[in-house]
DNA sequence: ATGCATGAGGG
DNA sequence: CCTCATGCATA
């Protein structure tokens, strides 16, 4: 729609008769059976009011707009149902974006690879960025930063038994939580680097520059891919899925993290940067996790109150293969050129400049699509390691609780 | 596991 | 408008 491409998403609080019948002209759009299909479901978001709590759910609660399907008419913003929303949200008096925990050393760092093999593409044909992750937006602004006090950081959960109760990683996964403590190493050429779950909880660390295992301050991408891989594995040999763990942090901390986050960890397809914000949460949610071996208690889970989304507008294959090869040509389009690629290709502008920036945002990622992992590294690390040698050991299980 | 989307924050 | 961190909705 050429009317709504630009404009803000009226927030028209019920379309549901539709009585918005504009004149919905303009490729724009959607057109029926055209390049874009436009797939119905009712999306949250979070209420504005307060803007840290997020909670999830799981996938597989969706509702079902209306028993028809619209696929030709305009609307695409689907207006969640406005009710009861409440609830979560006073919980969460969001503390500002306060609360995160970590060791306040220099996480504020900047992103800085150290030299050896840190970037670690795959040497793909169509790769070739170089190591670097500009010193972008030095924001601090994110969650980070402010301290937290222990104990009264919460948004909205743990309301019931918060008496003494004590943290719980995550559920109970009607699972044998068997520890296996087995070192689990299993990689290719390294040089030493101890990882470890350390159970410090605060440590020190102000102005302190040890050039330590780099766990707090500087992780290497090999660190973080060696943690990443391990977490996973514990996670799972716990019984616990991505979802799991990324509620637990929310009553941990004050973070909530969605399943997609929590995945995109432990495939790093994540930012550098971000890996580095989030290993040192999900570090600590595995030292809690493994400890309380047991720990019977089960979290709530906040509810999700509605917003307007639009809808995933899901483009043909074919389209992408065009967008994909204009991206080759020009990742980053100008207004111009998006416009008239998203004319010729049928698509909103906005769409287009959309997928530009999410391609991009990919071509960031530590870790290519692509890149082979699990099947390998079956080497048996010797005399290498020093100290502190990991035992090899070799686990290949697949069970997976998720996936 | 991922594709498309939202928003904060910085120009 | 872009980048970045995140996530709903999906395949």
């Amino acid at each position: 729609m050429a009317t709504a491409t630009s404009s803000p998403y009226l927030a028209s609080s019920r379309i549901l008769s539709g009585p918005v019948l504009h004149s919905e002209r303009r490729s724009a759009g959607m057109q029926p059976g055209s390049t874009a299909v436009t797939t119905v479901s009712a999306g949250y978001r979070g209420d504005p009011s307060v803007k840290m709590v997020q909670s999830d759910f799981m996938q597989g609660a969706m509702v079902a707009s209306n028993g028809g399907h619209m696929l030709s008419h305009a609307h695409q913003w689907v207006t969640a149902l406005p009710h009861a929303a409440a609830a979560a949200a006073a919980a969460a008096v969001a503390a500002v974006e306060a609360g995160s925990p970590w060791p306040p050393s220099s996480q504020t760092q900047e992103v800085k690879r150290n030299a050896g093999r840190d970037e670690l593409h795959s040497g793909s044909a169509l790769h070739h960025r170089s190591a670097h992750l500009g010193p972008h937006q030095t924001h601090a602004g994110s969650w980070g930063g402010s301290s937290a006090p222990g104990g009264f950081t919460v948004n909205g959960m743990l309301s019931s038994h918060a008496g003494q109760s004590l943290m719980h990683p995550g559920l109970v996964r009607g699972q044998s939580p068997e520890l296996e403590h087995g070192g689990q190493h299993h990689h290719h050429h390294h040089h030493h680097h101890n990882h470890h779950t350390h159970l410090h909880p605060q440590h020190h660390s102000a102005a302190n520059h040890e050039p330590h295992s780099a766990d707090e301050d500087a992780p290497t991408s090999d660190d973080l891919e060696l943690f990443a891989k391990q977490f996973k594995q514990r996670r799972i040999k716990l019984g616990f899925t991505q979802a799991d763990v990324g509620l637990a942090l929310g009553t941990l901390y004050g973070n909530v993290f969605s399943q997609t986050t929590i995945c995109r960890f432990e495939a790093l397809q994540l930012s550098f940067k971000n890996m580095c914000k989030l290993k040192p949460l999900l570090n600590k949610w595995l030292e809690e996790a493994d400890s309380t071996t047991g720990s019977p208690t089960s979290i709530d889970k906040i509810a999700a109150q509605g917003r307007k989304r639009k809808k995933r507008t899901s483009i043909e294959v074919s389209v992408k293969g065009a967008l994909e090869s204009h991206f080759l040509k020009s990742p980053k389009p100008s207004a111009q050129e998006i416009n008239s690629l998203a004319d010729s290709l049928q698509l909103e502008k906005e769409v287009v400049r959309v997928w530009f920036c999410n391609r991009r945002q990919k071509e960031k990622r530590m870790t290519p699509p692509g890149l082979p992992r699990s099947p390998e590294d079956a080497y048996s690390q010797v005399g290498s390691m020093g100290p502190d040698t990991p035992s090899p050991s070799i686990d290949c299980k697949r069970m997976y609780s998720d996936t």
